[in-house]
DNA sequence: CCGTACATGGGTGGCACCACCCATCTCGGG
DNA sequence: CCCGAGATGGGTGGTGCCACCCATGTACGG
């Protein structure tokens, strides 16, 4: 764990798969004398790897990026680096998305839309322990949600599990059961299987309303 | 019509609909000597009328934008503003979207997930006159359409026909072709034979993928 | 230690989707 | 005045989706 109360600026660690995005955020970050991007990863996979490499304070982390999605990455950081504060990066406004990123140990909640100091506040916020999301009225819903959370209550419980969601986003990619098969190494009946359990799940009729679903909860883009 | 031979940077519009994207590219951009970001718009509609009041050198426009899409952005812009050059900012390497910049005048055609060198080079490219477009092999493609291009009309048609639209719209509702059918009071047949030919105009395989297109074109919402 | 949740796999059958083939009618432009 | 584009409609056949049925193994919590 780190010592925050060492001198110098919060190192943080950026991710997010359009380098062109990474690029504009470090330039802000950057801008900021208390703040320091050390390290850059285009996917989720790629940001563990660099977590336990460069140890920063903060991991602002995109929620939409391939191989492993920046909620997937969050659970994984705050089990393997305790210490570490999580910023969620993210185009969609979505409440579901939000509750996950809480779940999964975010301080915060930033949409791509807000301006460039909300960016910088939202870590310094994250970094002192407090929660920030982005319009700034609903924090005392987040305040709440921890509150419950502290002590352990119920929590709005995931509706898919994760092997689910995964075969989600590659349905609603449109492949076929027979290409999510031969890519996950199973059979094609346990794709239809999970596939039905989703459409039961949601009360949805069929993988058109499923890709609609997972664009909605930004788990694939149009 | 501007003077591009005199002196001074590029004057840029910049349209995204992301603040924090908009602020980061501004940076790179503005980091330039030759270049330089003269007004940012957060949707086409605003980009449209900035385009008219400041009348840029430049337009950078995120295809994906609410209310008017990048694309129907540049097709207004092109035409309203013949001298001003497009180049279009996508996460999507999707040739569908790409040969409908092209129609629309667009220059370019840069991913997000390039570097922000290759930015900095398409703007220059783009003022110059060559097209720029991301893996670099394909040049010899566009060069071979914009010279057809601009020994013939350069209208860009429209891709579907209002009744495809009707259907399109439709069948991404989830509808099933029997439904449609006794929507529009038509056969079967005829909803399948229009659906058809959409699926060859767009080089799709399936209506998920036309669904996909439809939220992208704003046809209907996730 | 037992139930529940989750992931895995199989079989059958109906139906929608989609790719081919064919045709007629209308309307506007060369 | 014809010709191409668009809208209309039909048939045949393959394949994928989806709804039912069935089962096994594992892991976790009460």
């Amino acid at each position: 764990m780190i010592d925050r109360t060492a001198p110098g600026p919060v190192r943080i660690l950026l991710a997010d798969d359009h380098a062109l995005v990474r690029r504009g955020v470090r330039l802000i970050l950057d801008g900021e004398p208390d703040l320091e991007v050390v390290a850059e990863a285009g996917d989720g996979a790629e940001a563990l790897a660099l977590a336990r490499e460069h140890r920063p304070d903060l991991a602002v982390l995109d929620v939409a990026m391939p191989r492993m999605t920046g909620l997937q990455a969050a659970r994984e950081l705050s089990a393997a680096l305790p210490g570490l504060r999580l910023l969620m990066l993210t185009m969609y406004d979505n409440e579901q998305y939000f509750f996950e990123a809480l779940k999964a140990g975010a301080a915060g909640y930033v949409l791509k839309s807000v301006a460039d100091r909300d960016l910088v506040e939202a870590c310094r916020s994250a970094m002192r322990g407090e929660p920030f999301l982005y319009p700034g009225a609903v924090t005392a819903l987040i305040r709440h949600y921890l509150d419950r959370a502290r002590q352990g209550e119920g929590v709005p419980e995931k509706i898919l599990t994760a092997r689910e969601e995964e075969i989600l986003k590659l349905v609603a990619e449109g492949h076929s059961s027979k290409e999510i098969a031969a890519t996950l190494v199973i059979s094609v009946k346990t794709v239809e299987r999970h596939r039905a359990n989703m459409l039961h799940k949601l009360g949805m009729r069929d993988r058109l309303e499923l890709t609609r679903y997972a664009i909605r909860v930004g788990l694939i883009e149009p």
